[in-house]
DNA sequence: CATGCTTGGATAGTGCCACTCTCCAAAGAA
DNA sequence: TTCTTTGGAGAGTGGCACTATCCAAGCATG
């Protein structure tokens, strides 16, 4: 298959896919002629995941390049390469925790979360993670604006999150081989986001239309 | 307090104050005179939640302004005002739910497990909404790529949303005033989301690192 | 009162990012 | 042979969140 038939049958526009090449997201087809290139059903799938990861997981194209040159660095084993690959998929800058007050709370609170949820794993490695310090950030910025946001509040999203965890890993242990996995981890990790926060927003209209409206549907 | 001390104590430079200014997501301070203006504590509180939702929350300036204006917007009443509020609150775009197989595959499965959460708010009014069409293209797109996501994924999903909902709504109903409710139902829809994502990916780690380390400590 | 600094307001510019357009020479198709 | 298509490369585009510059009108200090 040509990069014009790699465009239709991924939905993606030949000068996009020319970009992705360009920018390493996606692996140079097999040279046929100096002017023509092979690409296969390989090709089809990872320009999907990248496409998805990117509109929908709103991941930087810089960002989806390091998670899938961790994804392929065969000098690491399984484990580390999901780790890295996850590692990579920050959210977006981290509002550079400053060192006021709030922030130094916000870390205090968070620790003191992840020691009553014997997430213990997390104590020295987690604090350079960038979901750490969004965490932080987050706790910081609800505490400024007043709005509680102790260990007592936090706890039931951390064990939520734990649950989740379990199934997540699950699914992605169901996966045949450790590139699959690696695949997985990246897919699910960033995909169940957008499911994840609309379903909380679905939810909050379903509450909020029960308490307030009594259990009669709004006009 | 004059615009420096505004910035000064909010943290935000003049430059991007008078920016909100412009784009309608201040107030405009009390005019002392032809070049001067007075800004008190509602202006410092108002400038940090602004900044909480544009950086945290990643929030659109232009939505941001939708929002505050929905929430300032007296001829609804106060459930139709947080309603108004909240809807604003896209994520962003939706990528244009085009209407592949795929997609109304995803459409079917949304609507069996709102069905099976028996939230009927949702069946009619939801269908419309940011949220909704999000988590349809987020189906969607984790169909095309192959993982499983029918019902039975979803639904520890939908139910952990409604116990969050729940606790998320109680919160909000000990804010004392009708404008605190609403600035609280903003700011906690939008500020629980990067705490739930990091918590999630945390979570995450700590349960690979459980199973692949046996319970040791990676280096 | 003179002088210099600060203030708020308006306009134009910056940097980043995700594309997208234009051009080109070599290949294939008719 | 002629016409279209292909892959590649560089420059250009549009959107967005600021940010820098300028300006005239205060205000503060000697």
């Amino acid at each position: 298959m040509r990069l014009a038939e790699l465009s239709e049958r991924s939905g993606v526009s030949t000068a996009t896919i020319k970009y992705y090449l360009r920018e390493g997201l996606l692996q140079p087809g097999r040279r046929i002629s100096a002017t023509q290139a092979e690409y296969g059903d390989e090709h089809v799938r990872r320009l999907r995941l990248v496409r998805a990861l990117i509109q929908l997981g709103k991941v930087p194209v810089a960002t989806a390049r390091e998670v899938i040159a961790a994804a392929e660095d065969t000098s690491l084993d399984h484990h580390w390469r999901l780790g890295a690959a996850t590692w990579a998929l920050a959210h977006g800058r981290e509002a550079a925790t400053d060192d006021d007050p709030a922030a130094e709370a916000a870390a205090r609170t968070v620790n003191a979360l992840l020691e009553h949820l014997d997430w213990r794993h997390d104590q020295e490695l987690g604090e350079l993670s960038p979901a750490y310090r969004t965490l932080v950030a987050a706790v910081a910025s609800l505490r400024r604006l007043g709005y509680p946001c102790g260990v007592a509040q936090l706890l039931p999203y951390g064990r939520l999150a734990a649950q989740l965890a379990v199934s997540d890993l699950d699914l992605i242990e169901e996966e045949p081989t450790p590139a699959a996995q690696i695949e997985a981890a990246v897919a699910l990790t960033v995909l169940y986001e957008p499911v994840l926060l609309s379903l909380r927003r679905l939810a909050h209209a379903e509450e909020s239309a029960r308490r307030f409206t009594g259990g009669e549907k709004p006009a």
